[in-house]
DNA sequence: ACCCAGAATGAATGAATATTCATTCTGCGT
DNA sequence: ACGCAGAATGAATATTCATTCATTCTGGGT
C-alpha cells in the first residue's frame, strides 16, 4: 500500500513449466490486479477482458471469478489499488518525519508525483482509464474521492507549515493546494497524451516553478 | 465548430411522431454525435453501445452504420467534434481581434475554460473518457495532439504580448503556458471526480490566482 | 400525379465475452 | 504414505453486441 518502489506492475513471471501452482489467495488476488493494471494499459480499459487478463497473469480464466466475484468486481479493486499506492506514497513523504526540512520535504514530494515510480505510463494510463468513466460509476467517485480527500488534507497542513515558517504573507494554504494539485494532475494527463510536446524534466520545471513562486524562501 | 454557446448535447428532440423523416448527412451526423456525447457522458465510454446510441438519437440501429462504417469511426469523429469545439472556442478567444485589452482577453478566456459551457459535466465526462483510452489508441493521441498544439501556441503568442507589456521579468511564456494549461486540465478533471471537493467558483478562483501572481498589473 | 434515388429501417447473423461448474490436481497434515 | 480441503482448470453456456442487407419509405424533380 505504501509501497513507493513501483515494482507492482512488472513483466509477467512466466515460470516456464505448465504444473498447476496452488498459492494463497491473496498472492493470486493481487497478481491478477498486476495483470489488469498492464492490460488496461496497453489495451484501454474499454478492450480489457477477462481472457486477457487471465492469459497476461498466466492462468486460467476462471480463476479470475474464484478471487474476486466479477469482473466489475476486479476492476474496481485494481482501482483501489492504484488509487491507495499513489495517495499512500505521497502522504507518506508530507507526514516524513524522517525530512525534517519542509523545503526538502516539497521537493521529495515532486520527486514522487513526477518521478519514474507515478509516472511510468502503465500507471498513468490505468489512473485516467478511471477518471474518464467516473463521471458514470459514482462507485470510483467514491474511491478516488476517499483516498483524494486525505491527501489534501496532508497538503494543505504542509503548505500551512511552510507558510508560518516563511512568513509568507498573501497566501492561502487550501488555495494553492487546490492549485498545485491540479497542476501536478494536469502534468500527468500531459504526460500520458502529447509525450511529445511535454517531456518528464519539463513537467517537473513547470511544477517546480509553480511551488518557487509561491514558496521562494523555499524552494531553489 | 466555433459555437461556444454549448448548445450541443441539448436533450433529444422527441418528435412525437413515429414518421420517417430524410434528412441530409451532415445533419444525421451531428445528431448521432450529439447523441453520442450524451450516452458517453451518461453511462461511460466503454458502456456505450450502437444501440444505445442510435435509440438516444431517436433512430434506428442501422443508420449508426449507415453515416459513419463502424463504431469505431463514430467514436473517433465524436472526439475530433468535442477536441474541436473546445478548442476552437479557446483560440477564437486568443486571437480576440474584438478584445484589444489583453487583461480582459486572458479573463474571457478564463471564463470560457471554466465557465457554464465547457464545465458541464455532460462535455468533461466525453473529455476524460477519451484522455483514459489514449495511452492506447495512437489514433486518439493525434487528434488531440493536433489540436492541442495549435492552442498552446496561441496561447504562448498571448502570454508573450502580456509579458512585453507589463515588462514582466523572470517569466518564460512557454514554461507558463504549459502550466497554465496543466492546470486548468487538472482543475476540469477535479470538477468531474471529486465536486463536492471542488465547487466551479473555487476552481475559478483558483486559476485566477494563477495568472494574477504571473501578471499581476493585469490581473485584478 | 407519379417516379425513383437514396435515406431509413430493423430482423437476422455471427463473433465476442462474462460467468458457471464438473472435474482435476496439489501439497499439507497426520 | 495417503487422504482430502480447497485451489485451479477450461469446455460449455447464455448473453450481448456490431454489422449486414433485403425491404420500405420519402419527397424533390418532371
Amino acid at each position: 500500500m505504501t509501497d513507493t518502489s513501483g515494482a507492482v506492475t512488472e513483466a509477467p513471471p512466466d515460470t516456464g513449466g505448465k504444473r498447476r501452482q496452488i498459492r494463497p489467495k491473496a498472492e493470486r488476488r493481487q497478481q491478477l490486479i498486476d495483470a489488469t493494471i498492464r492490460c488496461i494499459a496497453q489495451h484501454g480499459l474499454s478492450a480489457v477482458t477477462m481472457q486477457m487478463v487471465t492469459r497476461e497473469a498466466g492462468l486460467s480464466v476462471g480463476i479470475a471469478n474464484l478471487h474476486f466475484e466479477s469482473k466489475d468486481n476486479l476492476l474496481r479493486e485494481t482501482l483501489r489499488f492504484v488509487a491507495e499506492e499513489y495517495h499512500g506514497g505521497q502522504i507518506e513523504i508530507m507526514e516524513g518525519e524522517d525530512i525534517p526540512d519542509l523545503g526538502e520535504r516539497l521537493d521529495a514530494l515532486l520527486d514522487f508525483q513526477l518521478g519514474r515510480g507515478v509516472t511510468q505510463r502503465q500507471k498513468m494510463s490505468v489512473w485516467f482509464a478511471y477518471y474518464g468513466e467516473a463521471g458514470a460509476r459514482p462507485v470510483y467517485q467514491k474511491i478516488v474521492s476517499t483516498v483524494d480527500r486525505l491527501a489534501a488534507q496532508k497538503l494543505e497542513a504542509l503548505f500551512t507549515d511552510i507558510i508560518h515558517e516563511g512568513n509568507y504573507s498573501d497566501v492561502d494554504a487550501r488555495e494553492l493546494a487546490t492549485g498545485y494539485s491540479a497542476l501536478i494532475d494536469g502534468l500527468h494527463l500531459g504526460l500520458l497524451v502529447t509525450p511529445r510536446e511535454l517531456s518528464k524534466r519539463r513537467a517537473r520545471a513547470v511544477a517546480r516553478e509553480f511551488l518557487r513562486r509561491a514558496f521562494p524562501r523555499h524552494i531553489d
